[in-house]
DNA sequence: TAGATTGTTAATCGATTAACAATC
DNA sequence: TAGATTGTTAATCGATTAACAATC
């Protein structure tokens, strides 16, 4: 099957997971086909958008009836690149870390935390929900060896930059930030950044409008 | 100090934090003015959309100086709503829930999260990082007593619709939701979306387009 | 057939970027 | 004064929304 590769915007992607999510609830009642409209009431979009959206994934409709929940359902992950596991390494056994490191539904979603990795020796050696945590200066090697394209950086930000180098010196191809730092990386490199800071400063300045009108 | 309540897009938002912790760094390294097109080039965005998104705080520059850096700190604060402390309560004390409940920083940006709840009787009663694990049901008398604004959901997807509507039901005005699921939430109440899917989504399916071109 | 929905093209809207006068 | 930077207005770009023919 040929991986589609249509480049769409940073807001359709993220938009995608949501209808997965419905699909899967719809699926798992047994709901058969699906219309954009459906969708879109649901979210209160634009049903324009939600059929944009899905014709990114390359999925073909059908009118008057809509789209068939199993094969869009599998389009939207395949898109997505969920229908096969990234394993990946992550760096700072930090409470952020140890969070990631125990949240079991990242395997819905193709990733595969497979080690963590700690600068402090107080760390090393503990094993956090059946992971891990090795030495950072192990890291390297086993990049290497196992393969691995992804690196989460649960660091604190003074040392973010730092881990973000060493991952990618390794030879990891995309890196998931959780730290509140201003990161570097090299042309090629992928960098996401899951701030929780920016989500923050949206909730508390919308707030503050709302109580102080 | 008069509140300034500019309404700016979500885009600004997301980009002032960034701002701050640059400042914040330069402030400890004693730097005294800045300029929007040094901050510009820091995170390689447009200088005119930094003077745009610094305009929005309402701080004022000085021609071919820039701003001060404790100024356009305190601006930057005050817009975010980060210069006086907002109290909130936790519904879901899993791996999401101590992480949040762990992570220290919130501090620095205004968030104090108070308690956690939680409907599993073998969660209650722990203290997590300080905080006391509450019964749910003792959840609704205290966010009236406690004047309790921010509600933080990290409950599974199943029964996050349930925890949203008991949260806006005893008085909440917003919510800061973690978990993959739909919200409904009613006119007038603040919905901030922090799911990690959404940011995964575009990790993964870049990398994907990246590793098979 | 009638009508709901897809697929697609055009219009609108808002955010980003460019241009430039005012200022220190 | 010269020149870097602010503040502001105009142009561009891209995403969202509207319109509508094709289809089942």
């Amino acid at each position: 099957m040929a991986q589609h590769t249509v480049v769409v915007s940073r807001s359709t992607l993220k938009r995608l997971p949501l209808y997965l999510h419905l699909l899967e609830k719809l699926q798992a009642e047994g709901v058969e086909t699906i219309s954009c409209t459906y969708i879109a009431k649901e979210f209160d979009f634009d049903p324009t958008q939600v059929r944009k959206d899905v014709e990114a994934t390359g999925e073909v409709g059908t009118a008057r009836i809509g789209f068939r929940v199993a094969g869009l359902t599998d389009k939207i992950k395949e898109f997505l690149g969920w229908n096969n596991a990234h394993d990946a390494f992550l760096i700072g056994a930090g409470n952020m870390g140890k969070a990631l490191l125990g949240y079991k539904d990242f395997e819905k979603y193709g990733l595969n935390i497979v080690a963590a990795f700690d600068k402090d020796p107080k760390k090393v050696g503990a094993k956090i929900f059946g992971k891990e945590v090795m030495p950072l200066s192990k890291m390297p090697a086993l990049v290497k060896r196992m393969h691995i394209n992804i690196g989460i950086v649960t660091v604190p930000a003074e040392h973010a930059q730092a881990a973000v180098d060493a991952l990618i010196d390794a030879g990891v191809k995309a890196i998931w930030n959780f730290a509140p730092a201003p990161l570097k990386i090299p042309e090629g490199v992928i960098l996401e950044n899951a701030r929780l800071t920016q989500s923050l400063a949206v909730l508390t300045n919308n707030l503050t409008r709302v109580l102080k009108p």
